[in-house]
DNA sequence: GCCGAGTGCGTTTTT
DNA sequence: CGCACTCGGC
């Protein structure tokens, strides 16, 4: 640790701010910090809440903690994101908020779950059918007024709307992403037992990434970080990138200061991360801010030519261009792995070209970020089956499977049954499924919707004592669920994303601490459901990918490095991003993610566009290269070390039309 | 209930 | 262009 790194570590307990500028050592410093807390305050480590960014930044931390203080110290840590910790408070105390009509089983809603919440109120309360309504909307307006400080223009039709709403999810035992935290400092605030508790649990909490932290988020490290105000943020204004989904820069560069006492403010400057060039070249992106933050960058390593502007006649030949350099970098540099190589863009359709041009050149490649396996039809099946086992009063994931695979639970029998649950007096829900004797049906349907509840009822006996990975193979076993997919044709491909949701299931539970947890019965399950619903698009299914080339949004490389970083598509308009009616805020927040991205490399950076690019198939639009590669490219011309610029000449490669 | 053909629409970033 | 979703025929 330098001087500036070791005097933020040992900083004494308080308020604490720390202004990191990227590959200052943000992370060492907050290690530093635990260790320091533990070693030398004496502080019990099952006190210390770290928050992450995501989950896998939090398991780094606590991996990388077990050198410094030992496993089981490591282990009592909690380390997790906003929303996995909000998440956990809630599961344990969260029945203690009067009138929240949650148990500790609530089912997480993500932004489709929510909209069949939207949908069901709009038809069955608001009279329209099912193609009028439009729940996309909808649920996004609630979505910004949850979790805005200043909610936006309310129709009356949407607050009426945001009632039914919260019905329903109240009726599913079910929180929506928002409500995580809002519940979270709801609960804080009207239960002085529980906010006692958590103030006493947690004394010395961490913030990482604080530049990105929402109102309500910054609200809850308030809150958490009493009595004795002791908290620790760590942070760069200049890398705020999640303003458009309510993160506030003010908290960082102004809140913080005046919401603690006595507030010690830590500035880290030296950048042991990049080259001198590529260190310049993200100083003279940041000069496009129009509020850069006082830290001035200094590089700790010098720079030869290691910044490159690359011209392409189009998005396939950039692709190629770059898919065809990552390999040669490696063939070149027997230290070099694929995996210390890292191409960004700035929106995920970029990711499809890319891809192509690495399978053809058979370089081994991840994309970050995909989470179509769940999104699969098959997945989000099995999923929704062990969310009704957990939460019997989940009706989105009932309604998802209470036919699938058929087997006679028709719309109408729906229909009916769902009326007839009306009638009856008000239960928790939990009821639901085994009492369906008395309904008028079918006698056909009825012992249809009777051999279901039973076969529910059976699998919840079952959960109690089983993994959630050995409960998943029994239900697809039970519900003919493997025949259905393998029949079909594409049942081989299929059938293997059920499989890796299987094993996935199988391994042990990673929770926000790591002291012992049960492997079987419910709540293991809920465990399981819950990591999944708060999976960030950094983590993903097999862990790292092995030796390959990550390929990711800029957004998704926020605290990564990489030895070679490429960043595709650096065009006006597309980096930065224009779109009509954008603040200048939102322009400035498109100057800081560049920022963020050329600061992950370490080595080699190649900045690239093309001379034209495909939209969405058709026609090919000509585009110019971005103005933010103007001061870049003076810098590099200006200096001894000229711009390595590379032009890729028109190939003869035939596209066969 | 299932499957295939046809239609319409979309790309900003994600917990 | 590719996809998600609908509708009509079986
Ligand atoms: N005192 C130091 N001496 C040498 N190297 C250091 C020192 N501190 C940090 N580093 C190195 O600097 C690099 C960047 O550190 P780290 O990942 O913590 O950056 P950061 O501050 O989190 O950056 P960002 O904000 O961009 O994510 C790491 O490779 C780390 O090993």
């Amino acid at each position: 640790l330098n001087d500036d790194q070791r005097a933020a570590v040992l900083a004494p307990v308080g308020a604490t701010r720390v202004l990191a500028g990227p590959g200052s050592g943000k992370t060492h410093v907050l290690i530093g910090r635990v260790a320091h807390l533990i070693h030398e305050l004496k502080t019990p480590p099952r006190e210390i809440l770290c928050i992450t960014f995501t989950n896998k930044a939090a398991r780094e931390l606590r991996e990388r903690l077990r050198d410094k203080i030992g496993d089981a110290a490591a282990r009592e840590i909690t380390a997790g994101t906003f929303h996995s910790v909000a998440a956990r408070m809630l599961r344990r105390h969260g029945d203690r908020i009067p009138g929240i009509g949650r148990t500790g089983e609530f089912t997480i809603y993500d932004a489709d779950d929510s909209k069949q919440i939207v949908q069901g109120v709009l038809v069955n309360k608001f009279g329209e059918t099912k193609k009028t309504a439009q729940p996309g909307p909808m649920r996004n307006w609630i979505s910004t007024s949850k979790s805005c400080p200043i909610p936006p223009m309310s129709h009356e039709r949407f607050v009426e709307c945001y009632d039914e709403y919260e019905l329903g999810l109240r009726q599913a035992n079910a929180f929506d992403f928002d409500d995580l935290l809002s519940a979270t400092v709801a609960m804080l605030e009207m239960c002085p037992d529980v906010r006692s508790y958590y103030e006493h649990r947690w004394s010395q909490v961490l913030v990482d990434e604080f530049q990105d932290t929402s109102t309500t988020q910054y609200e809850l490290i308030r809150k958490l970080s009493q009595p004795q105000g002791s908290v620790f943020v760590v942070g760069d204004a200049d890398q705020a990138i999640y303003g458009w989904r309510g993160a506030e820069v003010a908290n960082i560069r102004t809140q913080f200061d005046e919401d603690f006492k006595d507030v010690q403010t830590h500035m880290l400057t030296t950048n042991y991360r990049s080259t001198a060039t590529i260190v310049e070249a993200a100083q003279a992106v940041i000069k496009e801010s129009a509020f850069p933050s006082p830290l001035d960058l200094v590089a700790n390593t010098p720079g030869g030519r290691d910044v490159a502007i690359v011209e392409a006649n189009d998005d396939r030949e950039e692709a190629e261009f770059i898919a065809l350099e990552a390999r040669k970098s490696v063939k070149e540099d027997p230290d070099l792995r694929y995996s210390e190589i890292a191409v960004l863009y700035r929106t995920n359709s970029q990711a499809r070209v890319l891809e192509e041009a690495f399978i053809r050149a058979g370089v081994p490649h991840k994309v970050i970020g995909d989470t179509s396996f769940y999104g699969r039809k098959e997945i989000k099946d099995m999923i929704a089956y062990l969310r009704v086992v957990s939460n019997s009063a989940d009706t989105v994931s009932l309604n998802r499977i209470i036919n699938t695979p058929t087997r006679g639970i028709g719309n109408s029998t729906i229909e009916k049954l769902s009326a007839w649950i009306d009638t009856l007096p008000k239960t928790d829900g939990t009821e639901l499924l085994p009492s369906a004797e008395e309904m008028g049906l079918t006698t056909r349907a009825r012992s249809a919707v009777l051999k279901f509840s039973q076969l529910m009822a059976e699998t919840r006996e079952k959960a109690k004592s089983s993994t959630p990975g050995e409960l998943l193979e029994a239900i697809i076993k039970c519900t003919g669920y493997d025949t259905l997919v393998q029949d079909a044709d594409d049942g081989n491909e299929r059938w293997a994303f059920v499989q890796e949701l299987i094993n996935l299931a199988k391994e042990p539970p990673q929770d926000i601490d790591e002291t012992i947890q049960d492997r079987v019965g419910l709540e293991a399950l809920g465990s399981f459901l819950e990591g999944i619903s708060l999976l960030t698009s950094a983590e993903s299914k097999e862990e790292e990918g092995g030796d390959t080339v990550k390929l990711m949004t800029m957004h998704a490389s926020k605290g990564l490095e990489f030895n070679s970083v490429f960043i595709s598509g650096v065009e006006e308009g597309l980096i930065p991003f224009v779109r009509n009616g954008d603040s200048e805020d939102d322009q400035d927040e498109e100057v800081r993610l560049f920022y963020v991205g050329i600061t992950r490399a370490k080595r080699k950076l190649m900045l690239c566009h093309a001379r034209e690019r495909r939209r969405f198939g058709q026609s090919a639009q000509p585009a110019r290269r971005s103005f933010l590669l103007d001061s870049i490219s003076a810098m590099l011309t200006g200096s001894k070390k000229p711009e390595r610029s590379v032009s890729i000449p028109s190939t003869s490669r035939g596209k066969a039309t």
